[in-house]
Parts: structure tokens; C-alpha cells; sequence
DNA sequence: TATTGTTATACTCTATAACTATA
DNA sequence: TATAGTTATAGAGTATAACAATA
């Protein structure tokens, strides 16, 4: 299992490398959703991270087009992140390449895929928070 | 399955935290085999890394103590580097944190493990190479 | 006075290039 | 001349501390 893990890891790593991104932005991409929201603030503590390096982050995300800051109404101090066009576009792009399965998986019977997903479910595999950058 | 990754790799920033150790120095402790024998420059390629890295990994693990250069005697260049008992002991200890299964899996029946195991066989669980640090 | 976000600065990890010593 | 390892140096990514604007 831990050699499946590592190949994973590779896979971010590689995939990062591909579209010109760190680990780091292509995390915080994934991690951004279309409709969302977000103050710097709390993408910090989402990110595991500090506040400083939220706005070299976001400065980098920003210059490439795929993400705009925008004012809070209601707090002018608080600045809010959004996904552009092209940030969506993007983030579905390597969602979609981070989650296309190994293809020893696509090789798996119908059974095995059924235990595979029974498993993951008592595993709790989308329980806790979502992905962090590092 | 991808929230199952994440939270693997979180375990190894943690178990690398704990022991004050960076990821790429836990990587570097646990690849090391207790009776190996292995030249700077054979370390440089399995860790994927350049081999002044190298120099700057091994000095920081042998000013703790787990590892320790030897000259080879066949080519007076060559330094070779082995684990102490402490970096054994280390070694082994961190291999058994990273190792130790969650315990949502230690709740999994027989059946599950069973097919688990078979599962992972099948996705090459353990081909292909070793872990790398990063 | 406390909080949000930014800027200035320093530290860590990594790589590239120049160097020493062997081969 | 080429290779193993080190040293000197530079770069990327991160954090800490000081700051401006707002609450």
C-alpha cells in the first residue's frame, strides 16, 4: 500500500509540473470550489499555512488569471478569493487528472471494484477535511 | 480514496515532525536498509536528487548520529554510508509508525482485509521502486 | 485595541557551478 | 581526462515581524 501511495504522490507532483504549478498552487487550486468564497484569512487555516504566504499564493494564482480578489461588502478590510473562467476551467482539468484511476485499477473486475469502494466507504475516505497544499 | 491519500501523507509530515526530522530526512532514513552498504553517488539517483543534497542530508543525519561515512576500500573516492545502531533503532521505529494501519482499517472484518490484500496485489501494491523522500 | 491583509526580511531546502582528490 | 564527493553560491518556498487600513 505504501508503494501505491507513493506512486499518488508522484502523480501530484508530476501533474503540477505539467501545468507550470508548485505543489503548493496546484493544491490550493483543487482546493478552491466554483462557487466559493473565501477570505485569505480562512484559506490560511484551510491551507495549514501563513497568512503571508496566502497572498504569495494567491498573487501567483492571480497573475496567471485563475483566480480574483475581490472586496468584502460587508468587512473592507477582509478580501475574498474567487475562481475566474479560466481558474474553473483549470482546476477541473487536474481534478479530473488527479482522479482518473491507475490503470492496474480500470483492469479490476466488477467484484473487486465493488469490495474496493465498500472499503474506501468504512476507510472513511472522504471523511475530514479536504486536501491540503503541502 | 483521494481523502485517504491525503491523510497518509499528512502522517508522514507528522511522523517526520515528531522525530525532528524534514520529510526528505525521514525519506532518506527509512530507505536506508539496515545491512546496506551504499555509495553517495547510488543515493543521489534512488532519492532523485542532486548529489550536493546528498552531502547536506547525510551530514545532517550523521550530526544526529544514525548514519555514518565509511571509505570504500576499493576506490579511495567513494564514501559509503551505513546506518548506526541508533539509526537502525530510529529506522525501524519510524517504520513501524508509518506502517501502522489507520484504525478504520484495524475495524475491517476478515473478508475486507482479505479482499483488501488481493486488491492491492492486483494495483502492484509493492512494484516499482522504493519511496522517494519528497 | 484587535483584526485583515501586505510588505520586509530571514531561514530552510534544493540545485548549479567550481573545486579537491582520486582514478 | 573522467568521476566521487564537497564547498560556495543562488533560487524557490516558507515563516516571522513590522506595518497600514479598518473594525
Amino acid at each position: 500500500m505504501t508503494g501505491f501511495l507513493a506512486r499518488h504522490r508522484q502523480r501530484f507532483l508530476t501533474v503540477a509540473a505539467d501545468h507550470g504549478l508548485t505543489p503548493a498552487h496546484l493544491g490550493a487550486l483543487v482546493s478552491l470550489q466554483p462557487g466559493d468564497d473565501r477570505s485569505m484569512r480562512s484559506l490560511a487555516e484551510a491551507w495549514h499555512c501563513d497568512a503571508s504566504n496566502v497572498t504569495w499564493l494567491v498573487d501567483r494564482l492571480e497573475e496567471r488569471g485563475l483566480v480574483r480578489r475581490e472586496s468584502s461588502p460587508s468587512d473592507r478590510r477582509v478580501k475574498t478569493v474567487v475562481l475566474t473562467k479560466a481558474g474553473e476551467r483549470l482546476r477541473d482539468q487536474v481534478d479530473t487528472e488527479l482522479s482518473r484511476p491507475p490503470e492496474q485499477m480500470l483492469a479490476l473486475g466488477h467484484d473487486d471494484l465493488a469490495a474496493l469502494h465498500r472499503i474506501l466507504d468504512r476507510l472513511g475516505g472522504d471523511g475530514g477535511e479536504p486536501v491540503h497544499p503541502l
